[in-house]
DNA sequence: TTGTAAGCGTTATCAG
DNA sequence: CTGATAACGCTTACAA
């Protein structure tokens, strides 16, 4: 049965040191690369444990050395639509060591993340990535025994390692690159003003158009949710404010497609009469629709590698406290064409 | 400084027992629950871990019973649009018992996942979930030293255990729906053909159909891709192919948003002239879409759950193999409401 | 009821 | 260059 094959005892060092006529003591170093080895014993015992299809037990490593090796990774995003790409990017930087990523969904849940942090620890990880839900600040974990770096969402520590996107950044680059094209009259549909990325994406995007001698259509940008059917109606209000708008930025891609399907409706030409622009380059969103939009990407690989090279930083002694940026990544398609 | 706090020795089962007065072996019999140890020692005992914050060393145990108490869980799925889900349902799963789930990500790479495979392997992990990148059959990775689950896409092995969706039922689901609000004219709008989901979706759609002794507006299904522009394309083509459709069954979310939006544009009503259905219930595009959109919930956490508790089973020496499948859930919204 | 001691698989030390 | 031997932290006979 299907058991009673899988059950055979694991293969040892000592089988294969058996195989290779060596002491085990021989066989882990050559295995483990010492020089202190003869080539051709180094030989045997490789051969040995090929054949032998001998893989280490971790924990006895673990038990001599007190490092296991893996990381583990908290996320509080559901979707995994924040999270994924940022273990990428973690697995990417760990890749060339001999580092494993853990990932643990704790749900947005304090509970469940004090859980998932225990677990992690009992395990033995060398250090933790934690992804937010939301770019917000979010409470520290406090001191634990292993380092801890927090991902997307700051903590609210400033002694914390954190890793963020610039989301006052990515406003003004936006705006940029509308005023560029020439755009001069430009709404703002931003997100949920209850969030910081919202707030700070709004005053990267206002703080430009002061620069460039501007304000927002209406003098102030429009707050609201992050879903099409506030785009919807954003666009509307901006509109009515501004019959000769011709440019608009929104907080996220949904926002926009909503924007995109009410100029439509409204027979406004996009990007002719009116360019556009949402955030996150959330592609099933951002590239399918019409026309494909242009928008900010966070990088999240990025804030991922960053996260991880940080962490690892930290395990070998040297780590870097506050919060650091990742900068944004403007990805122009046809909602800002130029005329 | 951090680090100096941090490195501090982590506490053992030494240190408790030291601080409690009695022995390690009299620690440990406390601390598992055993039951050949006074009250008032365990009390002791478990007060010293307590204050010292004591988490054993789960490496120190694993030498010890041979068992990690960690599933593996490889993913091919690069949004986390399906993985994540079930993960969840196996962290639920595992959830009472002191299971940890172990995520890693394997992009769709044979070679990534040979690696991940080994990786978690090498960190004893007693099972494996492997989520596929789409539902179609996958190579079986073979005899591993321990059980193997396959979900979402099964392995091509039928003596492996693997969990899927129920396409072919799906299908059924949707059109039995249409037809029940009395829906006759109905079109197939299905994804790429190149995916068996795609096919057995509409092998599902086309037998429930006939047993109600229609057929498919134009004949057979479209087959397309699975985006909103190639919605867009088969709504036109049904329209054309017959003025007086009312209902369309789509592959997908996306091609729904788009079949939406050609039909509007075209000045038909949604459900009134014609009722609409999509697949996946993915909230961002099926619940945003103008109407709501009539779905199919694939019921991953379902499938997590399932995966997950066949792999404890197997891990306990009670292996089932074969292919099992998860029913998915009709989620009724305004694209299909009655006249 | 408690303590002693052996051993899980690995690596490091040190003697041969 | 190689091989005993002693840890690492924990569990578990077995002895007290």
């Amino acid at each position: 049965m299907t058991r009673s094959e899988s059950i055979e005892r694991r293969v040892t060092l000592a089988d294969v040191a058996g195989a290779a006529g060596v002491s085990v003591a021989t066989a882990s170093k050559a295995l483990n690369g010492r020089k202190q080895v003869r080539a051709e014993t180094r030989r045997k015992v490789l051969a040995a444990a090929e054949s032998l299809d001998f893989r280490p037990n971790i924990f006895g490593q673990q038990l001599k050395r007190g490092r296991s090796g893996a990381v583990g990774l908290i996320t509080h995003d559901l979707e995994g639509r924040f999270s994924i790409p940022v273990l990428m990017g973690a697995e990417d930087e760990a890749g060339s060591g001999e580092v494993s990523v853990l990932l643990c969904d704790a749900r947005g849940d304090q509970l469940r993340e004090r859980y998932h942090v225990q677990a992690l620890l009992g395990r033995q990880v060398d250090g933790l990535i934690v992804v937010g839900a939301r770019p917000d600040p979010r409470p520290s974990l406090g001191r634990l025994l292993v380092p801890v770096v927090y991902a997307y969402a700051p903590s609210e520590d400033p002694e914390d390692m954190s890793e963020v996107c610039d989301d006052v950044g990515a406003g003004a680059l936006v705006v940029e690159h509308l005023l560029t094209l020439g755009r001069r009259r430009i709404g703002i549909v931003a997100g949920d003003r209850g969030y910081l990325a919202a707030r700070d994406r709004v005053h990267g995007a206002t703080t430009a158009l002061t620069e460039g001698g501007l304000e927002p259509v209406g003098g102030r940008a429009l707050f609201g949710s992050w879903d099409e059917a506030w785009g919807r109606a954003g666009a509307r209000a901006l509109l009515r404010e501004d019959p000769d708008l011709d440019g608009v930025v929104c907080g996220s891609d949904q926002i926009a497609r909503g924007v995109l399907e009410t100029l439509r409706e409204q027979g406004v030409q996009v990007p002719g009469d009116v360019a556009v622009t949402g955030h996150d380059n959330w592609a099933p969103m951002s590239a399918q629709s019409r026309p494909p939009l242009t928008t900010v990407d966070l990088n999240l690989e990025q804030v991922g590698r960053s996260a991880a090279a940080r962490l690892f930083a930290a395990i070998d002694g040297d780590p870097s406290p506050g919060v650091q940026t990742v900068s944004c990544r403007l990805v122009p398609r046809e909602s800002t064409r130029g005329y």
